[in-house]
DNA sequence: TTCTAACCGAGACGGTACGTCCGGTCTTCAA
DNA sequence: TTGAAGACCGGACGTACCGTCTCGGTTAGAA
């Protein structure tokens, strides 16, 4: 029967794909992740089903590509952290942003909508780390490689470890709610990483 | 008219509601949870649909009250945190006994599904975290005080952001499949909080 | 997973029957047969879809079974064949009062539609036959026989094949659009029948 | 702008049309004709759906050119009626091979498809009865009028109604499957005719 | 002989309807 | 009055085709 040909690419409708991309992340913000439909999308971006269909396997999918589609149009190379040579400051004004990103409404129901997929679907979040959160992370461990030479921080220190001390606590407390989030928090954060719990 | 009026739970049938959790827990461990629908819970439970969503509003709910039912009866009050003096050896000890739990498919599946739902219904979230994940976490708090007391943590640090230096981490790469996890990492990350990335 | 369990008829909503029936007759008179659709009719009826395919297999069903109760509600016992004694005039009565009917859009349409359907879908087709056109056939067999007693009609003449050369010429010129129909053309084919082509 | 220029039927691929026509008349008797679909048969031919759409402006179109293509170089004129001066005879000749025709199944899906659509669709119904009905049907005309010449039928007799007595008979129970088809059907349906019910 | 206009295969596109699945409500009957 | 059973309305699913629309490529006849 071979009817599953690969679509052919070249053919392919830059306008049905935006207008689909920005139907599908107009929806979720709209009325969530959940109620978002692919016929729901399919309507507002004016574009038949089979049209989503043919390029996506997923709303998963599609809002994932959407998103990253957001990101790289808006964000050129996102935000680069910093280095003034105090690397406490450094992190604390990267992290200072960050939360005041998570509280943007703009990103926070598409990142929250494919974290949750990305938590039970492991291919998709697999995707979401290497795509879009591995990248940031990258940032810290360049930081933290810096700020190792500069003899700030321990040379035997894996910096890829390290920069979870402080990310992870505020990704875990946005994602699951699980307490709340605030400058004074993340400053708190840094510091305890740097110097740890234990006298000095 | 009024038929909005509260089941009278005194008279709810106990067979029932254990036949939905075992129900809920068997079919999300075996079709995941997207795929388990209030109608295969009622089903497999031998149960009529109004009997679950009298009591129940939502399969999230059904899943939930299912999970906490299982920890009950299962783990008694889970397990403690050992206090032998040394509090790294003691919280290294902890966390590669979670590590072994998180790997465990009884509990993997039916954990993230409740924790993705909870990331994208904040309502739900907070309860898991409330009913879940907190009661966990005072387990750590009580070490470190503990611990502070002992002049193992200094008395200024607050233990409850203490112990995401080390949980947070682990739950992250879990949850998001951001890293891998091992008995090596955890142990790292106990060494990096307790004693900080700065030069002492 | 046997799923093919047969619905429970006595719980069948009559309503919901009697909304489907109305539906179903109304749009095939407004927009013809082809363009007649389940989700339209499941519209139209203020009905699941589900509801429809639970009882039906297909859309010529519901109309098949739409039609006859029709025709039940409706007609009584139909007319029934006039028996004067006069059985050229008995037969040509009865053929105008066809003619009438034929040409009456309410029973026209779908009565086209469910002879088409019948015509390339042979289960169908026989049910027409068995449910519809046989009864009526049947009254020209009495008719007939009658007649034979009478000593109009030759004793060693099959009643069931005779009818057909008056009833068969109007039936193949409605169907196909194969000749005008007029009460002088029913008339002459009464004649003919009767009497013979050959010269008596 | 204007695009619905007539195509030029001078450069027309006749390869093309005989594809066509092929695998419409393959589809049709394989799968019949509500699951034979335009994409169906221009993919079978080899064929993009344009030119389908080009030349033809629905599937039945397509279908009644392919079944009349065979018919022309198939048939030669078709078969004539034997004049051997026993009208009887003839008659009776020509219907049993006609039965025969019927049930050969290389002709019977696509007739009944055609003539279906026919009874539903007016317009195709009207080219369907002037290409393939009437010029059969001009041939009993033809043969009766001999007869009437040969005082074996009576003068005042019309032919073109005549022929229905014993055709239409045939024709309907084989469209409508009201009743079985064999040689003694027919031989009866001749005799009935030509000596009519009545006493003589 | 080159240009150009059309047909051609291919298939992406905006749509409509399909037949299925499930959500959540409501009704019936047995215990 | 609870609970099992399941019919009901609604609505999204993913698929199949519809008829239209490009897109090269090929194949004439006109320049």
């Amino acid at each position: 029967m071979a009817k599953n040909v690969a679509p052919d690419s070249t053919r392919r409708s830059e306008k049905s794909r935006r207008a689909i991309y920005d139907a599908a992340l107009a929806l979720v913000g709209e009325v969530g992740y959940p109620k978002t439909t692919i016929e729901g999308i399919a309507a507002r971006a004016g574009v038949g089903k089979q049209t989503i269909y043919r390029w996506w396997s997923s709303k998963a999918e599609v809002l994932m590509e959407a998103f990253l589609d957001l990101g790289e149009q808006a964000g050129g190379e996102s935000y680069a952290i910093p280095d003034t040579g105090d690397l406490a400051a450094d992190l604390k004004a990267v992290l200072r942003a960050t939360v005041d990103e998570l509280k943007d409404p703009r990103f926070e129901v598409p990142s929250r909508a494919l974290a949750a997929e990305g938590v039970v679907n492991e291919e998709l979040g697999r995707k979401f780390v290497e795509k879009l959160l591995e990248p940031s992370l990258q940032l810290y461990v360049a930081r933290l490689r810096s700020a190792q030479q500069a003899g700030d921080v321990r040379p035997e220190i894996d910096p890829r470890i390290a920069l979870e001390l402080f990310v992870s606590p505020l990704a875990q407390r946005w994602l699951q709610y699980s307490g709340p989030i605030s400058y004074e928090y993340t400053d708190t954060l840094v510091d305890y990483a740097l110097y740890g719990l234990a006298p000095r």
